[in-house]
RNA sequence: CUACAAACCCGAGCUAUCGUUCUCCCGGCUUAGCCGGGGGGAAGGAAAGUCCGGACAGCGCAGAGCAACCUACCGGUUAAGCGCCGGCCUCUUGUGAAAACAAGGGAGAGAAAGUGCCACAGAAAAUAACUACCCCAAGCAAUUGGGGAAAAGGUGAAAAUGUGAGGUAAAAGCUCACGGUAAUCUGCAGUAAUGCCGGUUAUGGGUAAACCUUGGGUGCUGUAAUGCCACGUAUAGGAUUGUUUGAGGGCGGCUCGCCCGAGAUCCAGGGUAGGCAGCAAGAUCACGUUAGUAAUAACGGGGCCAGAUAAAUGAUAGUUUAGAAACAGAAUCCGGCUUAUGAGGUUUGUGGUUUU
RNA sequence: GGACCGGUAGCUCAGCUGGAUAGAGCACAAACCUUCUAAGUUUGGGGUCAUUGGUUCGAAUCCAAUCCGGUUCA
């Protein structure tokens, strides 16, 4: 596949089966505004990272607001995304990933960049335990 | 010229790069699909609140009674409405000597069917006699008893139709005159609500956003409705109950009637949580003409304008208006109402200032 | 997407149906008791009854709209 900065529906982590397992039964570490689900998968999927984003209604009544911060996300990631499905396709494995925002205040662009620079890489560290 | 208020209009445009979704065309492949290229469409005036009304679908194309709920001046408009338009009555404010005019509000049927309630104060708060007044009786007298009488009495939100005259023991719509209010009848104007002139009757406090009465209306549930396809498990286990002596059901609260009827309820455990239709051409949109005071309707030729399903419009940089737009994101679809909202524009009203 | 409930003192609630004093417990403050503290006793402060409007002589209570919080169905 070529390296895009794409994300399209392939991408989308959308079952809600694997959305229970993945909450019920990931391994999950946070840096701040944003937690990361994340877990290896066995059956085979069409697409080796598929990733979900989200906001907690309660922290944002707004619908408008949600939709900011789950595009800000979506596009961060997508921006940012190649070193880390590289790796996985290298080492022959499948992943779900679910990037949940837990801040309280509407994020900027730059600074949820940088913490999703950075989450991503811890999640290339941990991607063998 | 400026400040404020109200109503209406508008709700951003362009360029570059990287991306999302739907759809059409072309090409390819390992052809229910995927990949590549190209074209086109892609949130709102409120998409919101869910406050009304429909369309559509299912429930037996739901039968009777009660209950419950909604509604309430008149006419028009509409698919429909608690919406909108026009009118009537009424209240408030302003101007005015008045008549009237202007602006704004009105859940605007019935209190003369019945029941309830009306704190404190006050004699009394609704079949009014405490004080004072008048008459009769008793008593030397103070006074006591019986009756008449709503004309006077601090109060109170509200006190029994106002003024004047007659009348009387004292009084009283008891009678009369001029009024007020309500009901009703004739005539006139108006489709009607209603208004005006005249007559008759009454003079009964308020409250129906207290119960209620009267007129009118409502079957219920909602697109996760509903119809279909695919996949999968346990045709297993326990308890209670029932099979013509009828469990249970027919998606509304109760009763009745009618119909179906061999399973029903609970416990523990297991499975699925995919796809297609519904689902995007319509009470449609803008324009014009005609009818109408208007809401709105009819006609004409023209346009096609989101369709997702963890859920699509974004990010970065520059630029323009005007200041790195405010409120804010479709989820079955429409018509309204209500609320939120940046800058600018138009109109109307009020105030101030300057010039003539 | 639909349906329903609530908002009263710093906190938890009553009062609302049936209209006229805003109240209880905890907490807080002061005094008494005690060598001191706790406990106990007595007293006190503290409320735009979510907001706005309407009905009424009078509204926490009735009605309407709005805001906020919560529950529930599939």
């Amino acid at each position: 596949m070529a390296a895009t900065f794409s994300y399209n529906k392939k991408e989308k982590l959308k079952s809600r089966k694997a959305l229970e397992q993945l909450f019920a039964k990931g391994k999950s570490f946070s840096v701040f505004p944003v937690k990361v689900f994340y877990m290896p998968m066995s059956e085979t999927m069409d697409h080796p990272v598929k990733v979900g984003v989200g906001v907690s209604a309660r922290n944002f009544k707004k619908a408008t607001d949600r939709n900011r911060i789950k595009r800000l996300l979506r596009e961060s990631y997508r921006l940012n995304k190649l070193s880390l499905n590289a790796l996985v396709e290298t080492k022959q494995k499948q992943m779900a990933v679910f990037f949940l925002y837990i801040g309280k205040e509407l994020p900027e662009y730059v600074l949820l960049t940088e913490k999703m620079q950075a989450a991503l890489k811890r999640l290339e560290e941990n991607i063998d335990r």
